[in-house]
DNA sequence: AGCATAGTTGCAAAACAACGCAACTAATTT
DNA sequence: AAATTAGTTGCGTTGTTTTGCAACTATGCT
């Protein structure tokens, strides 16, 4: 595997690495949503909520659709969900082996 | 989703969202590698490339296996392999939306 | 014990990401 | 044209990550 394609990579990753944008894309696997509905659920600033938003965007995890003022935002790559599984995964498997060191 | 559930889920990401460390986990894909194997693929200084493999220990997608001096990792995780996929999935539909952008 | 190989950890510097504020653009309404 | 709602962007601050260097631990060899 050539560097390009590992940068590539690391740039779908990276754009998953924060509990904010995985938020985003978990509400986004209900349906479309437009940011005006996204920001209840978020306790900060727009603009900081905006840049979370294009860093999706960006990557092509996240697609718009205008709609008068409000942009509407859709998950572009249903995949991404089969990622959390496996990142459950993950969780579990470490969480079981933490278990077991401390039990003995 | 609750919040304790997105932060170990970016945790994970947050560890594949790196080329270095999307190439060790691309390394132990073909089987256990020591560091001392995997030392001469990266042009870095040995501390930095173990603080990395640290990473991906932290969050259980590598295990090890001491066998002399030397410690072998493994891949804890297989389905780490089906999310490099879904990763591809993006960067490719991505590059087909710029070229549709381009072309007009 | 002394030495070699494998890997880790403390530390400080540099690079990078997240954030809020304020000022901005874009579509729509009055 | 002015106001409204939705979203973006420049900028400075603060926090986090990556890095090399040097010193360290751990296992095995002579």
């Amino acid at each position: 595997m050539n560097t390009e394609e590992l940068k590539a990579r690391a740039r779908v990753m990276k754009a998953l690495a924060s509990p904010v944008r995985l938020k985003i894309v978990d509400e986004l696997s209900r349906g479309e949503r437009c940011m005006c509905e996204l920001q209840p659920l978020f306790p900060m600033n727009k603009s900081t909520l905006s840049r979370h938003i294009a860093e999706l965007k960006n990557v092509g995890i996240v697609g718009e659709r205008r709609e008068g003022v409000r942009i509407f935002l859709r998950l572009q790559t249903p995949c991404i969900l089969d990622v959390f599984d496996c990142a459950m995964g993950v969780i579990r498997s470490e969480a079981k082996r933490q278990a077991m060191l401390t039990k003995g």
